[in-house]
DNA sequence: CGTTCCCTTGAGACCGCTCAAAGACCGTGG
DNA sequence: CCACGGTCTTTGAGCGGTCTCAAGGGAACG
């Protein structure tokens, strides 16, 4: 399932992610995180980080890289639930409810901290780490809330610039957003099953977007023009939480 | 904002729920719990039990009734997210994330348990505890995960095939069928609402389901007529959990 | 007996879908 | 070095699923 794995190889207490901005100083010794963790992995592009109904024998916090979870239909109609990047977590379902729901893979090459699954009930004697793993839980569903409502009730321009707002925040928060510019390794068709869409029609209201001068994607990266107005038109009603805490 | 207090009106140990087969035992002594409790509350049928973007002082577990979260647009369109039962905890959210995504409407009378928000992060001094709350946001995640395969992927037909099979198998789980008929206290504008449809469009889509003999709403009844070929239209892939803890 | 809420039905418009095809780019192998 | 296949984006055309608008009937309620 992982193509390398390399114990230890980045130690929590010199984490990258502790540095910045969107991760909350947490009281937990880095050197208990270090003892849980039991290594790192890394994933190829387009890999599968986790099989949809299948059991992990671990879960994960991303360290880099890019991936998206999602949840398919026997006849293979996709639905991309959420998409992942550094400081998410993935896979507590699979440690809660026994089988995953969805599948998680990798939009670019992955790297990820794994916890054992099965030490999974003992992070939960420390409270700092209990409360952080439900805080990143509610903030899970609260960003497929936010999904569900720009599905059933808005659409496609609406509900297009909602993904690029929200992928744009999301971008900034771990510092990958320059000049208006976000690196996004998206293509167009895994955006559209992000929309619940199809290809040609998240094409052309891509275009729309592109030719009202708001945002557009090229190259793989989504410069965002006209910041405010994307926001009026993705019809946001709650920003994504400043601070959030880090496994 | 509530109608009436009762304090402790059901003692914990003694409560309902427990003796339901949808209800894992729990580790966690009843009197604990007893102690946590800030009172009982009833909401009348139509009223808001949370606001949404406010801070209740309280979360709740459901002790009767129906209820269900949604998230508004400013123009008024509405997404029902989830509909609430026995069991079933709220307000989870504005204990973790500071402010309320979704609102929380009544759709019956409802009895609730409170908890006092700011004694929440107590609760995670006890694994039990805590992991029966990261238990229940995982579930309601993967709810959450389902619906939005359904609204992003399937068609009216399918989409509400699930709704009713999800219903049903909610109600099930908390002793609400019987003879293949479960109590359902929603209007069609509410589930339109929730499956992200036209009133008029849900109104032809459950008329079809009726006339194909599936399933069909009367007098606020559902009446299942043809379980697994419900079951096949709605695409489920993943059941109901057969167990789950009660806080 | 009027008002309100809910369900139902019809008709026409339009948003988004499917089908089809072509161009751009890229890596690979002959 | 060029031909080739694959993936991704773009465009056009026509269909149809779902929406909006409009109106009527039934039940509940004051």
């Amino acid at each position: 399932m992982a193509d390398s794995k390399d114990y230890g190889a980045t130690q929590c207490i010199a984490c990258p992610l502790r540095k910045l901005p969107a991760f909350a100083s947490t009281a937990v010794d880095p050197d208990f995180t270090q003892k849980l963790k039991k290594g790192e992995y890394k994933f190829a592009t387009g890999e599968t980080i986790i099989k949809e109904n299948g059991a992990t024998p671990h879960f994960y916090t991303i360290l880099s890289g890019w991936a998206f979870s999602y949840r398919m239909l026997p006849d293979g109609r996709r639905q991309i639930l959420d998409v992942k990047v550094a400081g998410d977590l993935i896979g507590i379902q699979s440690a809660m409810l026994a089988t995953m729901t969805h599948g998680v893979d990798a939009l670019t090459e992955v790297t990820a901290c794994a916890f054992a699954r099965d030490r999974f009930f003992d992070l939960f004697r420390y409270p700092e780490i209990a409360y952080n793993i439900t805080w990143l839980a509610s903030a899970g569903e609260c960003a497929l809330e936010q999904a569900l409502l720009s599905m059933g009730r808005k659409n496609a321009i609406e509900r297009t610039a909602y993904l690029l707002w929200y992928l744009y925040e999301k971008g900034k928060a771990v510092g990958l957003v320059k000049d208006n510019r976000l690196f996004l390794p998206m293509t167009q068709t895994q955006i559209a099953d992000t929309l619940g869409q199809s290809l040609v029609h998240t094409n052309k209201t891509l275009q729309k977007l592109r030719r009202m001068g708001v945002a557009y994607i090229n190259e793989r990266e989504l410069i965002v023009e006209k910041e405010d107005l994307l926001n009026e038109l993705a019809k946001v009603d709650s920003p994504l939480p400043a601070k959030r805490p880090l496994l």
